[in-house]
DNA sequence: TTGCTCCTCACGTCACGTGAGGTGGC
DNA sequence: TTGCTCCTCACGTCACGTGAGGTGGC
C-alpha cells in the first residue's frame, strides 16, 4: 500500500493536489493506518490517473466527476468535446508562437494584413517618420473603433497609392505642416487635396461613418504637429474649396483627412 | 481616442484585465477626460498588444516588464526561452490528447508499455478476471513504489510467459485458491511453484528489493482471496520445499509470489 | 428618461502553494 | 537522535470575475 507521498510521486503531482481531490470528492478518502496516515491501493492509482488525465486536459475539477461517472454514450460525447477544446488550444498556442516572433514589429501585432500591406507600400513613398507613424496610429485607432468601415476605407486608399495625385498630396502634407500659415504653397496643396477628396466618394451606406475620422483627427493632432497653424490654414482652404463646389451629404473632412 | 471598453473590445480582453495591467504597472495609466474616464491613444493599443502576446504565451505578468524592457540581445534570448516553453506545452497537450483517448482503458493510463504487453500476453492464458486484476494491480503498485526494480522483474516475467511451467503455476493458483487446504493437488502445485522460484534468480544488486513484494502481497491479499486457507497452506508447502533445497540469501517469497 | 459605459473599492474564485505547529516512522 | 514524511488548519497567490454603489454620455 502506498503513502500519499508515494502516490503523488508516481503520478507526478503534489501531495497537496491529492488532498484537494479528496476535499472536492474527486478521489475517495482511503483507509488510514494506525498513525492516521492515508494508505492507497492500486485502485487509487487508477482513479488518480483518470482524474489527472482530465484535469490536465483542462477540464475544471468541478466537472470531472460528471465526466467520469457518465455512462458510455454521454462519456464519449463529453470526451469528444474536451478533445475538440484541446485541439483548439493547440491551434491557439501555435498562433501565439507566430505572434511572439512579431513582437518587435508592433504594426504586425495591431494591424490586419491589408493595413500592413498599405503601410509597406506607403513606406516606398518616403514620408517623414513621424508622419508615417501618425498614419499608422490612425489606422490602429480606426480599426479599434470600427474595423469593418476601416477595412472598406483602407481598400480605397490602397488603390489610390497608384495615383500620383494622392501621393503628391501625402508628400505635400509631409513638408507643409511646419511652415508659416501664409506660405503660398499651401494653396496649391489645398487645390490638390480638394480635388482628391471629391474623387474619393465613400460608400454612403457605411453606418456611423463620421465617428471614425473625428477620433483619428484628434489623435493626429496630438501625436503629430497637425494642429499647427499651417495645418489649420490648410484645413480652412480645403473646406472653402469643397463647400464651393458641392454641398456635401456628409462631412467631407473624413475621407480627405484620413491618410 | 478610445475608452477602456473600446480598447478591451478590440484587444479581445475584459476591461478588468486592462485595469489589472494598470495596477501592476504593465500598461501606463492614460490621461483622463473631463468625467474621469480613461482615454487611450494608438500607443496604448500597441502596448496592450505586446503585453497580451506575452501574457497569452504564458509569461507571468510579473515578468512581462522585464521582457519588454530588455535590450535587443537579452530580449531575443528571453523570447527564445518563452518560445521553447510554448513548444513544450504544445507537445504536452498533444500527449494529453492521446491519453484522453485511453481513458476507458485504465491499464494503459497506469502502466508502462512493457507492463501492458505483459498483461495482454497474460490475457491469452485465460485466468479468472479477479486474478488478472490482482496481477494488474500488483504491477501498478510495484511501479509506483519502485519503477526501476519492477521493470527488471517484469522483463523476466514476460519471457517466462513462454515457459509452460510458469503458465501452469499461474493456472494452478487460479483454481486452487478457493479449495480446501487439504486438497492433494496443492502439493503438486507447490512442487511446480518451488521449482520455478528456484529458476527465477533475481539480480542480487537490486536495492531494497524485499520491500516491493511485501507491499504487493498485502494488496493481493485484500483484493483477491489470496489469504484464504488454501493459499496459506500453499505458502507453507512452497516455503518447506525452498528451505529444504538451498538456504536463500534473500526472502524467496518475493519473486515467486509476484505473478 | 432609459440603457449603456464608466468609476472605485472590496470580496470571490480556481487550483493549488506555503508555512505553522505537531506527531509518526526508520 | 536526526531527518524525513505525514497530519490538519489557515492563510497566500495568480489573474482576473463579480457585484456594490455611484456617476457620466447619447
Amino acid at each position: 500500500m502506498l503513502t500519499i507521498g508515494q502516490l503523488a510521486n508516481h503520478a507526478g503531482v503534489s501531495t497537496k493536489a491529492i488532498r484537494v481531490y479528496h476535499a472536492k470528492g474527486l478521489l475517495p478518502e482511503p483507509e488510514r493506518d494506525a498513525s492516521g496516515y492515508r494508505r492507497y491501493g492500486a485502485q487509487a492509482v487508477i482513479d488518480l490517473a483518470r482524474i489527472l488525465t482530465l484535469a490536465q486536459a483542462g477540464v475544471p475539477l468541478s466537472r470531472i466527476p460528471d465526466v467520469l461517472d457518465a455512462d458510455a454514450g454521454k462519456a464519449t460525447e463529453q470526451l469528444d468535446r474536451i478533445d475538440a477544446e484541446l485541439r483548439a488550444r493547440i491551434r491557439q498556442l501555435k498562433q501565439r508562437r507566430t505572434r511572439l516572433r512579431q513582437l518587435d514589429q508592433p504594426d504586425q501585432l495591431c494591424l490586419p494584413s491589408e493595413a500592413i500591406e498599405y503601410m509597406q507600400r506607403l513606406r516606398a513613398v518616403g514620408l517623414a517618420e513621424r508622419h508615417e507613424h501618425a498614419i499608422r496610429d490612425g489606422w490602429i485607432l480606426a480599426y479599434a473603433l470600427a474595423p469593418d468601415i476601416t477595412r472598406t476605407i483602407l481598400t480605397s486608399h490602397t488603390s489610390l497609392l497608384d495615383d500620383p495625385d494622392y501621393v503628391a498630396v501625402l508628400r505635400g502634407y509631409d513638408d507643409a505642416i511646419d511652415r508659416s500659415p501664409h506660405d503660398p504653397r499651401l494653396d496649391a496643396l489645398a487645390d490638390a487635396a480638394a480635388t482628391l477628396a471629391q474623387r474619393m466618394t465613400l460608400p454612403s451606406d457605411l453606418p456611423s461613418f463620421k465617428d471614425v475620422p473625428r477620433e483619428v483627427i484628434e489623435l493626429l493632432s496630438g501625436h503629430l504637429g497637425i494642429d499647427s497653424p499651417a495645418w489649420q490654414r490648410l484645413d480652412q482652404l480645403i473646406t472653402q474649396r469643397l463647400t464651393a463646389t458641392a454641398p456635401p451629404t456628409h462631412d467631407p473632412r473624413g475621407p480627405r483627412q484620413h491618410p
